[in-house]
DNA sequence: CGCGGGGTTGAGAACCGTCAAAAGTAGTGG
DNA sequence: CCACTACTTTTGACGGTTCTCAACCCCGCG
């Protein structure tokens, strides 16, 4: 249990009325393009707000562990999150990048089933279990856009297992690249720049490769002419064609 | 649009009264031993069961396919159904397995994002998203019951991914099977024996590998002992303690 | 200036995928 | 009851992609 110990959370009390919780998702049943939309609006935010308290947690901080006793689930306000399992060969799996508009705490049994950490500097809302399922049970308007939310979150869970089902590193990196393309509105710091907050190593753990291998695709697609890289951290697509043919060609 | 089309349902009034769809699901909260529990209770199911027909599918037959528009989810009482995504390289991956007290039917703005098909005889309730959605809006408890399901199913799923990021087609394999044993209740038709309903090649696109690979991994487990294969479709385990070796060394 | 985390590059080996062919199984109809 | 067919499964040989191990580079920071 000396989670949490090497870099303190700050916390402080809840947004009181202005802003609050927020939440997207590609909805179930409405149709559209495909993009994710708001979920909440401003009266359901506020009856989240009045539960919630807002966190910050420092790059590299654990927002929760695995095992833990799950009392809280978060919603991201700013910066983003990995949630990975620790396996016994000391590899470890990353389940998910979360970002603003996301939830976080999926637990089992009350307890949390992977560990969260601050890829960026993060502030979040906390909203305490207990208070969160007796404001649900009394609100089922809102409780639908959680259904909603864990829809979406479902169907992301899905899309990853079918990226970890491809065999070919380049087609993974691809979709994975596609896929933060996509969740990131466009044109968020540059204009069709995809920004990765997390490490070479953080995109091996999510997509099932050795970190060597991860560099070795990003060396080639640029190579190829398909993307380029400004940074190491924000790439370019540059042969939208060709790139959209290495994600089908699954 | 030729679903269906072999291939027909039969179909029927909901039952009256006397019984009705069911869920389960291991907890979000209560602490337990890990197992699912039964999440409604007899006025619950009445309450689903208004809304609800019973519906009887072939083996093999469709229960929808993936771009359909969807107008319900099912439930499904007796038999066993595969959800898949067919990859454009004509390969298809299976995202799930489900069994009597599972949910299927999982849409993307309006359309269902994979396809559903009976892998043995299948007795399922039909829920209209329609009514299903107006039952939930006044049911906050109802509602509540199906977000847990639905956190069950996010949990197999990132599990489903865990699974599929091992490289060792032994590991992956008894992973697969340790999971169906946890899922069917012990004891099912033989003791400590575990029935497969799938063919290898659905085993092979659950787990990413080829349908050679998988059937060589059956063979390697059982000449090291492991387990024995009384028929293609009925596994036992002998020796536990390498068996869970081997699925903990990820 | 040295240090350390993250990232890149290289060489060899292991594992799985692919292709191909044969054996086993189930379901159908004579 | 048997024969026929179609499907599933098994087995073999080969080639390719990635993993592993190892060394090196890059950059920010104390």
């Amino acid at each position: 249990m000396k989670a949490h110990s090497s870099i303190v959370a700050q916390e402080s009390r809840g947004a009181p009325g202005r802003s609050g919780p927020s939440m997207s998702a590609v909805p179930f049943m409405q149709p559209g393009d495909g993009s994710a939309v708001s979920l909440l609006d401003a009266a359901e935010t506020e009856r989240l707000a009045g539960i919630a308290s807002i966190v910050c947690f420092a790059k590299g901080a654990r927002i929760y562990e695995a095992g833990d006793k799950a009392e809280s689930i978060y919603n991201v306000i700013k910066g983003e999150v990995k949630t990975f399992c620790a396996l016994s060969s000391g590899r470890r799996r990353i389940t998910a990048f979360l970002c603003s508009g996301d939830l976080l705490g999926l637990a089992e049994n009350g307890l949390y089933i992977s560990t969260a950490q601050a890829l960026t500097p993060v502030t979040a809302y906390r909203l305490p279990l207990n208070a969160l399922d007796h404001l649900l049970r009394g609100d089922p308007v809102l409780e639908h856009r959680f259904l909603c939310k864990l829809c979406h979150d479902l169907r992301a869970a899905q899309s990853h297992a079918i990226m970890l089902g491809r065999h070919d590193a380049l087609g993974k990196l691809a979709m994975f690249l596609q896929q933060l393309a996509a969740k990131n509105p466009n044109g968020s710091t540059l204009a069709r720049g995809i920004f990765l907050s997390m490490t070479r190593s953080d995109v091996a753990d999510y997509l099932g490769l050795s970190l060597e291998a991860v560099s070795r695709s990003f060396h080639k697609l640029e190579q190829l002419g398909i993307i380029r890289l400004d940074d190491r951290h924000v790439i370019q697509i540059v042969d939208q064609a060709r790139f959209d043919k290495l994600v089908a060609a699954a």
